[in-house]
DNA sequence: AAGGCGTCCCTAAACGTTTAGCAATAAACG
DNA sequence: CGTTTATTGCTAAACGTTTAGGGACGCCTT
């Protein structure tokens, strides 16, 4: 491989200096047009490609934001990114996800070590998911990086921080209300870890619901993937005899493969024996046996706005940044919080009539 | 912000030199036991991080492969990389993912911008599901940059390049023969552009098992879109008049949605009136009505495979960069073609015994 | 003609690391 | 004790950018 042209190769070739030559690449000002002209032509003709990594050590700043998730392969987080990725575009910036834990399992390791990650590669801020430990927050802050927290609150000891968060409590109460409006009387909710911390809010509501309508809930924990799901699940069916809950709420999507499972594999039938409903609107949604009635968080939304707030807690970073100053407060209006909708199939009881329609909006 | 402690400050401390903290900290030789200790604690007190833009630039290596994909919302690639990320972390390289079209739409500008990306920042290496340009592959190369294709070829043009591919040819075959099983005469194959490398091979499997079965076989092409596919398979459902296809195959997962909401749509019945087969296992696929038989590819395996291919190519090409040799080439085990296999469901018209089992299975 | 002002460009010093080339010291050996 | 050898550490020069601090030149104003 031959040696790759620097900034100062096409100094030389030009004939001008690099600051010109920088200027130019970089559409700056005090260079004649013609002189930038020469420089682009030559540059391409040499095939000059800048080094970011020379870039960022002398300019002291990053353009990329980094997404704190666990579990992928929920397809709330891919939304979510989505809506990110195209907020942070408009402002050159660009984000990667780090995911703690593909398979649903979360250390405090992992944690960590990809905080550490964050402040060696001086990322510019920080959106996520996540529930992080006190001393991790505390540690951003100083390095001044913003964090973002996305359908997750900072945790207990951070006075002010910035997060968009769906109305969980009142999510979860129409999610039961729904469900008491069937005449339901006896529910087991599904709930992964309280690390994510939606959990809380979630657990409120459905609980307050259930109080409202009279019906009796129980709360079944387990781990944030299907299998754990199923087994917990699996393991209620045991203790309780062969008398079912009437209905339940997974918490999220891995959880809800983990119930269909069981469910299915129990031969018990999809509202008539025990109706199903679960948080988090997904693409397959329409397409379960039977079609699932599930709670419908904007996500794409919530990234959106999450990286509009993350833009601008980072180029007010960048300003204080020389002067000592401390990092830029938080605002009020820098906690959001979104609605949500129940999108209502058939897994909860309910035989809409133009199904095919709500169908093809969902998909 | 208080200014953050570097390399020279922790020397300065430490009262050893910056050459000694150093290698300190990157355990390398060449230091006393005593001293070694003496910076890593005086390091950790000032909360130093070391900074990775100028070690990068110094070293002139990263640590970063970028793997190149279009439609994340396909599981497939998300196993994809949980199989690449684990190898990766073994050599303390790490993955970002770089998504040419969430929308399933394609340009060669955002593929040239990613590329351009790519070199700006260095990238150790890269995987890509996608057909690139032969100027990008080349331009790839002219930086030392390996790439791997995985289940996708090289452009027409490059002689010698890695790769890891199903084979997909004999995958596709084995699905059409199991249609042709059941004794559907009449098949229409649902399929995306054929930039993605893969679609050749299937059509051509499937073709060849149409006529090995002596059925007839009509391909619908659309883009890479639940909603394209949709609209193509409803054209030619009305085109048709009244007499749908006996068998449809999905090309992959977002076509399969499109399929099963025109089908739904219609109030056909899956498998009884129109048989239903996909390319690409996901998880929510017991779960569906009907359950769906797919052809399941090792995605994470593939993963895994790629990755360490590519390791060993940057490898190599970091031994090779000084003396001005040519990149590496490669050699023939670096084409490799894994295995994959179909998961019969009930989609395709069996009545499977071990429904549960074989749904456990692939949960 | 002198002064002021803009425009364009240059030189050289950073940014925070790694590392080649030595130097000092101690240990081992005859 | 002198010589070799291993160990440990230092100084200073990179890596490829950006940018502060000026200088040169031309044009306008008075």
């Amino acid at each position: 491989m031959p040696k790759k042209p620097t900034l100062v190769d096409v100094s030389a070739a030009s004939g001008l200096s690099v600051y010109t030559v920088s200027r130019a690449l970089n559409n700056a000002g005090g260079v004649s047009k013609a002189s930038r002209e020469a420089v682009l032509r030559t540059a391409r003709e040499m095939g000059y490609v800048p080094n970011r990594a020379a870039q960022q050590l002398r300019r002291n700043t990053s353009a990329s934001v980094t997404v704190m998730t666990a579990s992928t392969s929920n397809y709330y987080y891919i939304d979510m990114m989505s809506g990110v990725q195209q907020v942070l575009r408009a402002s050159g910036r660009s984000a990667v996800v780090a995911d703690l834990a593909t398979d649903g399992v979360y250390s405090a390791e992992a944690e960590n070590a990809i905080v550490q990650d964050i402040i060696q590669a001086r990322t510019a801020g920080v959106v996520s998911t996540l529930i992080l430990s006190l001393d991790n927050v505390r540690l951003l802050e100083s390095w001044g990086i913003p964090v973002v927290f996305v359908d997750s609150s900072p945790p207990k000891g951070v006075r002010d921080a910035a997060s968009v968060t769906t109305d969980n409590y009142a999510a979860s109460l129409a999610v039961g209300n729904h469900l008491g409006e069937h005449g339901y009387e006896d529910w087991a909710l599904l709930m992964y870890p309280s690390r994510w911390s939606t959990r809380a809010e979630r657990q409120r509501g459905i609980t307050a619901a259930a109080a409202n309508t009279g019906a009796r809930l129980t709360v079944i924990e387990c781990e944030n993937d299907p299998d754990s799901a199923a087994r917990a699940l699996s393991a209620h069916l045991a203790a309780n005899g062969s008398k079912p809950p009437r209905a339940v709420i997974a918490g999220n999507n891995p959880l809800l493969r983990g119930a269909l499972d069981v469910l299915h594999g129990h031969g018990i039938r999809v509202p008539d024996e025990v109706a199903l409903v679960a948080f988090d609107e997904f693409p397959w949604a329409p397409f379960v046996n039977p079609p699932m009635t599930v709670l419908n968080e904007d996500s794409k939304h919530i990234g959106e706005i999450a990286a509009t707030i993350l833009t601008r807690l980072i180029d007010e970073q960048a300003e204080t940044a020389g002067n000592g100053e401390a990092t830029p407060r938080y605002r009020p209006e820098d906690r959001r919080e979104v609605g949500s909708n129940l999108i209502i199939r058939r897994s909860c009881g309910c035989v809409p009539l133009n199904l095919e329609q709500s169908d093809k909006g969902a998909l």
